[in-house]
DNA sequence: TAGTTATCTGACTTGCAGTCAGTTATACGT
DNA sequence: ACGTATAACTGACTGCAAGTCAGATAACTA
């Protein structure tokens, strides 16, 4: 509970822009203590204190509930790459940021098929807008650091953009618990992490547009 | 029904491998029609015309089942992709194919985070089997064709992979009706497809292994 | 202080995945 | 041909979680 002592309701934007914050940060704890599978709006409720009936009136379904998380974690992740990247460092900031900001990488890995499937139209929709300007910082950052033309960096974005989604989805099957995988598997999850699979693509990719000192 | 006109039982391994293969047909037909959304088992079963109860004798969960698809369209895949690729049309070949065969793309975007979470162990070690052999047999065919050593053709290999990954995503968001969708956000979705999306990304990937006349 | 507004509540509805005790087709032995 | 055993098959049922809504009440307003 966020709001004032000897408040029960929020009734100001201030308020319940609190309230909401509180929400986020119960489903936040939740994750990390149970999964994502493990989590329930009646959970959710209950650890951020309300009825399911309020948690309801700031979130319209469970998946819009993740994607005001996954929003918040990529807002992190740009302004850090933004904060630290340099020509030298940009690969290595690219493959290293995304995995140190907590659940960005697992919610990357669930964007499309499943939160952005089950968000209705109109916080979807200024969900996006977010996420389509900070994909433009990241193309602007990339044609400065490098020095590539526009069109190339634009395109080497999005391939990093596929890149990444993809890496994100391999993070997922890394994480399993191995004890019980036989022997002969053990390749098809052991060192698909992000940290791991997602570098090594994005030096290929990069690779044709920056210049060599970048690329080691 | 696939079997015999006067037989109501698959005793024979043959009978029940057919028997699969039509829960796997009336499981096409549907996600075909309703989309994946809309696809129950109690719909698979009817459109199978068997019970819910027998359509879980042959798959342990819903997510058994579509993976089942996947594995079965990815085999398409890659044995059209070896029959097709050369070294002048790898790239298009690698960017065309995966388009064409039936829900490839769908099942592809949601392998990791949706079907693979909900398969228990031994059918998800079976399968993944399968796939990992049919890996190896891409890398295999992007050496040979390239004429790029092992270890350089492994990477690109698996850079490809996530990249499809990330492109399978894409083309879900692609495919979203975009009556409703406001003009500034029209981008963020068109222009999205697989066939469209991954071509450019192959491109910068292979075109740092590949001779020059597979580049364009 | 009474009246009004809109937040909050939680029992309820809905819908689907997956189960299991009972039924019966088929194979096999006599 | 007939009885018995086996295991494929059935569908009503259970469990669970998302999302709803009519009523309760905190907080503001005159």
């Amino acid at each position: 509970m966020v709001l004032p002592a000897n408040r029960k309701r929020a009734r100001s934007d201030s308020e319940k822009e609190a309230r909401r914050g509180a929400i986020l940060d119960a489903a936040r704890r939740l994750i990390d203590q149970d999964g994502f599978d493990g989590v329930t709006m009646s959970a959710v409720a209950k650890e951020a204190a309300v009825s399911k009936g309020t948690l309801y009136l700031y979130v319209h379904t469970k998946e819009e509930l993740f994607l005001a998380l996954f929003v918040e974690a990529m807002e992190q992740v740009v302004c850090r790459i933004e904060a630290e990247a340099t020509s030298v460092t940009l690969i290595e900031v690219m493959g290293r940021v995304p995995a140190e900001v907590p659940l960005f990488v697992p919610l990357l890995a669930r964007l499309v098929a499943v939160i952005e499937a089950n968000v209705p139209d109109e916080p979807l929709f200024a969900e996006k807008r977010r996420m389509h300007t900070m994909g433009a910082r990241v193309a602007r950052l990339i044609s400065n650091v490098t020095g590539a033309p526009e069109d190339l960096a634009r395109d080497a974005s999005k391939a990093l953009m596929l890149t990444m989604q993809g890496a994100a989805q391999f993070d997922i099957a890394a994480r399993r618990d191995l004890s019980g995988v036989p022997d002969d598997l053990r390749p098809a999850f052991e060192g698909q992490e992000f940290s791991c699979s997602f570098p090594l693509a994005a030096r290929l990719i990069l690779s044709g547009l920056t210049p060599s000192s970048a690329v080691n």
